[in-house]
DNA sequence: TATGAATGAGCTTTCATTCAT
DNA sequence: AATGAATGAAAGCTCATTCAT
């Protein structure tokens, strides 16, 4: 099983009733979405790399937009999910007393799974701007949901002392900020420099405790 | 004169060379371009939306891909003006003693310069990902002539020993990171939101500069 | 199955694999060409005349200039077929003693082949002057393979005593300006006057002997 | 006065009165009408060969096909100009006692002409099988008063026994078949081989001559 | 289920022509 | 007389989608 593959497997837990063409079209279309953008590439030629008839991709997909919503939603689901478990606040506690422990959990586990889905980061974040219904769904779970449960979180060390004395929401946007702006410099601005990732990720870190904790 | 105008005027200093009906067309295209993204905007639409014929366009733009180069490339000279203007090592010896003041000054004048270029900006950080000629223009610009500049900036204050030892690199990019995390936040993810700008920016500084500094 | 379409099934030996729609469509724009020249006929003009949408020609014919050359290639190729069959030089000295036998075994056949396809005919001399690439086959193919042939038919009768001593080219130019000239005459110039086909054909070739021969 | 110019000037007549401008215009129509033909050149492309604004083209002709008419229509008349002169019998009982004489005389007064003029010959043959208003004029004009004439001079030599009996408009026929024939395949055809005019000329009217001539 | 021919609306671009200057 | 910006119809071509097989 490819890279590849593994990727859609993991996309769609449910992969297992994906035809072996509708994993292809899939395929396909993420890697020319990500390239080209979803408005400028053609079904014909997703079918072409797919190996597929046209014809089949309406089959699965009614239209080309549900194509791509097939592809970003589970993705967007992937990549919040680690806040969305039950009982998050608990694993909090019992897992993670200093806030720097929390964020390093945090960030090694989402540049992982970034890492390996660069394509559907790439598509989520490029195609939000022009996709209304997207950016629905991104302020209903991401901004709403997320948001919610991060604020707690900030909250919950700045009870403890550990973080400086700021609204929740704007500490938020600032760790996002640099956590992002990790990634998108990392594998999507110059992703053919060489980086020494632990080295660079653990400045990251040190800048960000910096701007955040109390005591130096 | 309006708003609208005020900004092309400002956007092509040559402005007087512009038709009444070319000045139309590239405002037409600058909304639609920013609200739809470039490949999903048709000419048809443009020239609807400036009130002139389809042909106007192709008369004054060759291509559909030149109207939108000749709104991109100078919107990114504008925007790295500030760091390209000769003797800027001297302005900055003379007028900013301490780091903190430069990143005032530079945030403050950037941001105002983005704010009332917000769709322009979103244009350039839109098809950057698609048009790899603007990529090429950006990488050949901003990525080598500017951080350049920036790393100069950031070594001369190292040494002045007013920002933490970090290869410069790394210290622009958090910079970076930060600065426009605020930017894409406050005006394309939130815009409806209220958001009290000064405190919110007084706030980002003291981050980056907690972040970055040595003292505290 | 009509008089055009058997023009079309003759034309393209493979027509089984031609659609019903493509078969219309070749034929729709035979006529077209024929009559207005390629330059001047749209693609809309043929799709409306084969009965087809317009997007049908463009899924067969990626291009106008490729549906032209669908239907000159083969046509240039059918009027030159005679001349390239295996063994043609063992034929001619079988079948022919005498050149006078040849010319008007030769005329004949041509003329009956072009009298049936006078649309192709004219669309292949009508557009050579302004295709470079119907020029570039058309001098490949006929000025160099034919007139090779021709030449060595003209030296075999030359041998023979039966023509008259001059450079063969010579021979091979006033000998087609004489058929062309009947044909371009006849079904070109002055189609609707009233011909006496075989007299007239007889009086040609009565000239060209005339003209060519040794004896009187 | 470049040979293009004095093109010009013999074509009309009324040179004088053809502004500068004019001229230019001509002489750019001209070269793309005879290389890429009528249909397929853009009166914008003419402009800009000529040197001129596009509205200039529209003042002095109302439509792109009243251009081709003004370069057509005296290209026609100074083609078959020496057949229409007053007394032309005379001329021809008082200078020519022998048919092959005359052949020679307008051999080679034509081909001079046409020589001078292959551009606008080139246009003429190409553009007739478009312009149904053309083929009009050619019909009215080269059809029927030329052949007449031209029948008079056949039948003339055919009363003195010079030339074999047969229709007068076969022989014109293949008289002009002859003539046009080499005409196209020197200057046409192959003109970039290497062309003995003089011989390859008299070869030509060898044929013509023995074709045609009763004795031998 | 999968195909791919067919569609027709819509795309970018070109063009002959007009007209205010 | 000459310009060239402006036009809008029409060009060649692409596209997402449908449907008979």
């Amino acid at each position: 099983m490819s890279q590849q593959d593994k990727m859609i497997e993991e996309l769609f837990h449910n992969a297992d009733e994906l035809t072996e063409k509708q994993k292809k079209i899939v395929a396909a279309a993420i890697e020319s979405f990500a390239e080209k953008g979803f408005a400028a590439t053609s079904t014909s030629e997703i079918a072409k790399k797919a190996g597929v008839a046209e014809g089949t991709i309406f089959r699965h997909y009614k239209t080309k937009k549900d194509l791509l919503m097939a592809i970003v939603a589970p993705t967007m689901a992937k990549l919040i999910a680690p806040f969305v478990i039950k009982d998050f606040n608990k694993v909090l506690n019992h897992d993670f007393d200093h806030f720097e422990d929390f964020i390093k959990a945090i960030i090694e586990n989402r540049i992982k799974f970034l890492k390996n889905n660069m394509s559907l980061f790439r598509i989520v974040i490029q195609e939000i701007p022009f996709q209304p219904e997207l950016r629905e769904q991104f302020k209903e779970h991401i901004a709403q949901k997320i948001i919610e449960r991060l604020r707690q979180i900030v909250e919950h060390y700045q009870a403890k002392g550990q973080i400086i004395e700021m609204p929740p929401d704007t500490i938020i946007r600032v760790t996002l900020s640099t956590i992002f702006g990790y990634i998108i410099a990392r594998y999507l601005l110059a992703p053919e420099e060489e980086w020494d990732d632990n080295t660079e990720i653990e400045r990251t870190i040190q800048f960000l405790m910096n701007g955040l904790s109390l005591e130096k």
